[in-house]
DNA sequence: CTAGTTGCAAAGCGTTTGCACTACG
DNA sequence: CGTAGTGCAAACGCTTTGCAACTAG
């Protein structure tokens, strides 16, 4: 629902990715997508879905959370939220903290852009991270290199 | 100054690449680093400029920016602070709003994540390309797709 | 001496694209 | 029917890496 402002045929693969994400609790990458929905479909190729990510959302149907030099991460669209992301595993959860327009407003009193949003994601280690010893990470080769925040 | 932790020796093709970041006003990327590096220093190739800043980011003495697929941008560590980013030209600027560590403490609340800190972006249309019609991008080319703010 | 560093070229990874074909509207 | 969508394979942009030759400590 809500095709608008662009073509957009309803093709079969587009609607098989739109389900994908809506049964998805997490937040997949596209390979990820790719591999449940060439599960359902065996003929489906990747490109596939990662055009229809990218109008899906384009359209605003999904959003895409891409952090450091990870593969995007999608999901469909809520209300406006944030995420947690943890530096060991890379894994990304939503937070209810609500919407901070506040921020918006006061950046908009400081810098002459024409405002749209914020985005904004929290770092940290997350619970099961936390079980294992600072250095050994979960599968041997932790390169968390670009997103790992400052480590000081 | 501040090497740590890590082994580090002082090479020249380090120091360069910390000095230009240390006289730069914006937010370079490697590519424009390296442009930059070979100026002073021919021989340099854009792998030590890639590795050097990945270690300079490891130690703290750089952060380091992704927004959606374009390129890193590296900054030598100042205060925290926080970024607008134009949608149109993917210009990044520094904001002056103070790091909200309210938001941190409300997070560490809500989730058993061991919170490090959070990063903001705010996203918008900067003075120079308000200029420009809505779809005329600067240089003819604009695939803005993935930092592109959902369009709605 | 010897572990960290470099340049070069090649590889890697996520993502996009050209093309000929298919299918939605 | 015409145009958007598809599958495939090749290309792309940014970043990393293997290697042999250095070089700082």
């Amino acid at each position: 629902m809500a095709e608008k402002s662009v073509t957009l045929k309803a093709s079969l693969q587009r609607q098989l990715v739109l389900d994908i994400l809506k049964e998805s609790e997490g937040h997949p990458t596209a390979q990820t997508i790719f591999e449940e929905a060439r599960k359902r479909m065996p003929s489906i190729s990747l490109a596939t879905v990662y055009r229809n990510l990218r109008l899906l959302v384009k359209q605003g149907n999904l959003i895409e959370s891409k952090i450091g030099n990870k593969p995007s991460r999608f999901e469909t669209r809520k209300n406006r939220h944030y995420h947690v992301c943890c530096v060991r595993c890379g894994s990304l959860e939503d937070l209810v903290l609500p919407y901070q327009s506040v921020l918006d407003r006061k950046v908009e009193g400081m810098v002459r852009y024409q405002l749209q949003e914020h985005r904004m994601e929290f770092f940290g280690i997350c619970p099961r991270c936390q079980g294992r010893s600072r250095n050994s990470s979960q599968l041997g080769k932790q390169k968390l290199h670009q997103p790992a925040i400052p480590a000081r």
